[in-house]
DNA sequence: ATGGCAACCAATGGTTGA
């Protein structure tokens, strides 16, 4: 089964695109990020015709994030568990009811520039919610992916010029340190393990010509659980989306595992 | 010295993102 996240920056804005990238990748579970509007608003319809279910944590104007399924979709959590008080739509969770059920939440990290400051506190803050979290699910001892954009580029070799984001808070040691507890707790990070080639990316800012001279970043990320990285054969980084009509600035990363 | 690009809401500019 293959299992995809994608951060599509507004779905209204690019609907068409949104819709044949997802026909193109084919896959059995879609995280979608910053998809930018409220839970009503979703294009239902459009998406239900690719023969997805559809799972939706929206948000007027900003976030918001959404979970589509081949399969039925159980158990629907919306928003990190115990992270009281966060307003914000960046996490969405359900079990999806494949032949082996598997867990798969959908997550969009916060940036967190500039830092230092409230944003970045509040990242931290974030990334240590999401460890709590999934402490807990490793206690069931069952297949889970932790899918979304992460805003973390883990390593050097994971963006072009280390020197442009060293005091960036998609780099700063306090991050790549809150995202390394995460795989500390046991989760594997599915392309570092399945691939892991330097100076493979899945975001070009719109800025400067970034995509065509190459200045990308590697921020999306799929976190296994133990019983789900046994199960790992590939991962693959879908670039054609940054070459068509309206993209996204970040591309889709599938991770394909046995059924 | 600063914008660059894109989307959003609101309104012909400000905010956010990475």
């Amino acid at each position: 089964m293959k299992i995809a996240t994608w951060n599509v920056n507004s779905i209204k804005a690019r609907l068409p695109t949104v819709l044949e990238v997802l026909k193109t990748i084919d896959c059995d579970v879609v995280c979608l990020q910053e998809i930018k509007c409220e839970t009503d608003a979703f294009p239902y319809l459009e998406i239900e015709e690719l023969g997805y279910n559809c799972a939706v944590h929206g948000q007027k104007t900003y976030n918001g994030v959404a979970l589509l399924s081949k399969h039925q979709l159980e158990d629907v959590v919306k928003g990190l568990p115990d992270n009281e008080g966060d307003d914000q739509a960046r996490y969405i969770e359900a079990l999806v009811m494949c032949e082996h059920p598997i867990r798969v939440g959908g997550l969009y990290l916060p940036n967190g520039n500039p830092a230092p400051g409230d944003k970045y506190d509040y990242k931290l803050k974030w990334m240590d919610c999401l460890l709590s979290h999934a402490t807990e699910l490793l206690k069931q001892e069952d297949a889970f992916v932790l899918a979304g954009d992460y805003n973390v580029i883990p390593r050097d070799e994971d963006c072009w010029d280390p020197a442009v984001w060293r005091d960036d808070a998609l780099a700063l040691p306090s991050t790549r340190a809150a995202f390394q507890k995460l795989k500390w707790l046991g989760l594997t990070e599915a392309y570092e393990a399945a691939d892991g080639r330097a100076h493979e990316y899945t975001f070009w800012d719109y800025q400067g010509g970034a995509w065509q001279k190459g200045h990308g970043i590697r921020i999306d990320h799929l976190l296994l659980s133990p019983q789900a990285a046994d199960r790992l054969e590939k991962v693959e980084i879908f670039k054609k989306a940054r070459e068509m009509e309206k993209p996204s600035d970040h591309v889709p990363i599938i991770a394909e595992l046995t059924d």
